[in-house]
DNA sequence: GCTCGGTATGTCATATTGGACATAGGGCGC
DNA sequence: GCGCCCTATGTCCAATATGACATACCGAGC
């Protein structure tokens, strides 16, 4: 895992860092995290493809702009349910989704 | 919909029936509903193809049978989040899950 | 340098999900 | 019929996510 990377998961509330890496009970969390990141990423490309502010897609959601901001910032406290929500809202289809997903196949760090 | 899978959706804890068909505010969480019973079949195809009881898999997760089985169930009280953390613990990798994903593809029910 | 639309971050009270446990149902071999 | 293994269902309480709100930040235009 690159620095900047992991600086962004800290930022996020996800305590990295330490165990993560070597700790063989994490790489399942490490994969996990990758998805979040994933999806993450995805809602905000989409939600400005879109010309959506994240106020008006947390309107879409009955949410609020706060909880999207942490979303697209894969922050610990928002779920994996939110987020496919919220990329249904705007209108991604499954196959859609599925290609973020892919988005997050292990490109090991060597 | 059909009548079979709107039982099973009933069964699940999912209030269905009523308006999801026609209230148009419904049809995103009729889509993320069916995002759901693809990941819960997918789980249990994946776990029963690595030989592994619920137990064992509640096991792996550091959960119990009883989640497991809900998760299979798509019951509502089971997050996506859950769902996606079992299928890494499995061995699935993202490929797979999106694979599992685009089987939600709208089969729009004429 | 002010305002303004947009985004980020923190904190609450409340709602929902989490694992645990108890128990019931369903094969299956004996 | 009985034990056995697996799965299903329901209910607890603790843990976590939720929307709301408040507030800070940031760039662009004036």
């Amino acid at each position: 895992m690159n620095n900047a990377k992991k600086a962004r998961l800290e930022e996020a509330g996800w305590k990295v860092g330490d165990a993560s890496e070597f700790l063989n009970l994490e790489p399942k969390e490490a994969q996990f995290v990758e998805l979040k990141l994933a999806l993450a990423t995805g809602v905000r490309q989409l939600r400005e493809r879109s010309g959506l502010t994240q106020v008006a897609l947390a309107e879409k959601l009955g949410s609020s702009q706060s909880r999207v901001a942490k979303m697209e910032a894969a922050h610990r406290s928002v779920t994996l349910d939110l987020m496919l929500r919220s990329l249904l809202a705007i209108g991604a289809t499954p196959g859609d989704i599925a290609k973020l997903i892919k988005r997050a196949e292990t490109h090991r760090a060597a």
